[in-house]
DNA sequence: GACAATACCAAGCAAGCGCTTGGTATGTAA
DNA sequence: TTACATACCAAGCGCTTGCTTGGTATTGTC
């Protein structure tokens, strides 16, 4: 029963604590347009002078505020990753039950990948071996807090034996069913967001639940 | 209880028609190689160069094989629908109850993703966006009759209640879900392709079953 | 109003890319 | 032996790529 918890509310704290750019920023703007060209075009396909062009400046330009295009690349994960994050562990906190914090998850993750930021999320998915392994290590540890969120909910469900599968294996599995509807699932056709959310829950035996 | 199809068999009798290139051959080698270099680092970071290095020959000597890298990649998504269709058939054949059929389809499409052939597989799914929309369109007649063997199952599944999501909706998920596994999924690990089809089974709610 | 820092442009470099060209061995058939 | 196709090599063309350089507006600060 959770009320969708307040993005935009999560988001300027976050601009606050300079952990993600400011969308109405230079650097912001610029992020969220890679974002959108990486997950059309794929990362290699994207061309510095896309880029710029995309906000509207010259192809050098950008080396003034990124030092490499990598970096912008890394930027994009490291920021979705943080955003992401903080929004899913607000969703648990405001969940009851253990099979309502697995929707909350589920709810949110699917929201993250195809809703406005959701550019962003796929291309966290889809981009990563165009990093470089040290950009990899990093933003893996990123990836490890937001991981433990699903592994805490699934391990209690499985103790509880609503879910009987590996919650190691479940999370995997869901990472990829998730993160594949990018491919397909569209908003304004005629599944929302909640339904599509309702269908992974009976995918996985769970009902409509409360 | 399928007993596992004849791989061999059924590749030997693709090649005789045509359908597959023999993998002994210069281009069936080629294809191969070009698979396991796509998969590693994708289409586009993988050059002709090192394609041509891969089978000990000068890049350009590609080009009398192929007329473009573009076509390497669709003869690579091609050739592996049609084989992977073919043992699809076999191997829902081969099962009785329809809860079989479905465990038959999921065990094949992970042992095509993870086992040798795996490579091409992982091809088909993750570099889709590499190909002009020409051989996309091409290459999405074949899939067709490959998704329509998961949704003959999953609608029989749904008929009999056993599945209650919307059966288009859970092949798109167990896509995502499955075709992941090549992120993560190492066969000597502690887990065989065996007890992982089980853990998807279970995850759906089906039991260790017949 | 002086002065630096910031944000950008215009031009272009070096390297790497897909692909072409002209030629040479090798195999096969008449 | 001649004739022709197949399979390759050596060289390199034209273009695009990520990135650099040197300079110029714009902005904020005292």
């Amino acid at each position: 029963m959770e009320q969708p918890v307040n993005h935009d509310a999560i988001l300027k704290s976050l601009i606050a604590e300079n952990l993600v750019s400011d969308p109405n920023g230079a650097r912001g703007r610029l992020l969220r347009e890679a974002a959108g060209l990486f997950r059309d075009k794929g990362y290699e396909r994207t061309t510095v002078r896309d880029l710029a062009a995309a906000v509207g400046i010259q192809s050098g330009s950008l080396f003034h505020h990124f030092r490499t295009k990598e970096e912008i690349l890394k930027a994009v994960m490291v920021e979705t990753i943080r955003l992401n994050t903080a929004l899913m562990q607000a969703a648990v906190a405001a969940a009851d039950t253990t099979q309502d914090k697995l929707r909350a998850l589920i709810r949110t993750e699917l929201e993250s990948i195809n809703g406005q930021t959701g550019e962003a999320m796929a291309v966290l998915v889809f981009e990563w071996r165009s990093l470089s392994e040290a950009a990899r290590a990093e933003v893996l540890e990123l990836r490890d807090i937001y991981e433990a969120l699903w592994l805490d909910v699934l391990g209690a469900l499985n103790d509880e034996k609503v879910v009987l599968a590996d919650p190691f294996v479940v999370r995997r599995m869901l990472t990829g069913a998730l993160s594949w509807t990018v491919t397909w699932y569209r908003q304004d056709g005629g599944l929302s967001l909640d339904g599509l959310t309702s269908q992974v829950m009976a995918m996985m035996g769970l009902g409509a639940d409360a």
